[in-house]
DNA sequence: GTTTGTGGTAACCGATGGGAAACCGCTCCA
DNA sequence: TGGAGCGGTTTCCCATCGGTTACCACAAAC
């Protein structure tokens, strides 16, 4: 038994668009970035703020991210223990992006409003253009 | 045998960072779109830039940014028949977001790099504080 | 006549992702 | 005595993702 030869790598490791990337990989990730963007909060707080993300799923993006050094998990010497995770000086940096992505969203938004608003049926019609002469 | 009923929405849908999310998400999206940026181009030549990337995943993104509106697929009347790809409004709006991204992503580079002349070894300490007090 | 380049598609397949549900110890409160 | 809340972990399971390989038609160039 051989072990397979990775052919091509995972990610090009020197471009900082995949570095970058890699922060805000997996499900709810931005999300999760944005719920602690106006300060520190606890985990049932986060997931009162996202209610649809499951408990797994939260736990493993504030792990990751944890590891990733975007945010830092304090545990309370309270009764009981609570823990406080908030971003770091790197997660505060992704803060721009993801407002940059937010804007995206509320354009598109406006976007479909005013798709609607012109008759909409035909808003979805692929842009492909056939034949164009070069 | 009975559907299974989707408990939870996939997308919070009314949140404008998931609306964008979906437009970025899958590998190679970003890189994708900042291939295009800096004018329209051929299949192939987005594959020379993306070195790495393979024609499956290549002409899925191509395809779904096209159907997403970011893109617009030009069949060019050559011999033989070229297809030029090329960013729409909407794409275009998404390149200040990679823009962003790719900042952070050179700081991040950047921090590795003084991680490294300060030593080294610890830079990779998880952020967890334990027991700190109220 | 074989290779190169053009722009893909189809089948296969292992890895990963994420949702659901169950469970955990602990403490406060009724 | 028994919830409810805290902050998770564990297990199961299915869907999806993305890489690999093979293949397509066509034309120009070597």
């Amino acid at each position: 038994m051989v072990l397979k030869v990775r052919a091509k790598a995972p990610a090009p490791s020197g471009c900082p668009l995949s570095a970058c990337m890699t922060l805000l990989r997996g499900a709810w990730t931005p999300e999760v970035i944005w719920s602690l963007s106006s300060g520190p909060r606890r985990f049932s707080e986060v997931r009162r703020t996202l209610p649809a993300i499951s408990a797994k799923v939260l736990s493993a993006r504030l792990r990751e991210l944890e590891t990733r050094c975007v945010l830092t998990r304090t545990v309370m010497q309270t009764r009981p223990p609570t823990v406080e995770y908030a971003l770091t000086d790197l997660g505060q940096e992704l803060i721009p992006v993801i407002r940059a992505i937010v804007e995206v969203g509320s354009s598109l938004h406006q976007r479909e409003v005013q798709a609607l608003r012109k008759g909409g049926s035909d808003a979805r019609a692929p842009a492909t253009v056939d034949y164009e002469h070069a």
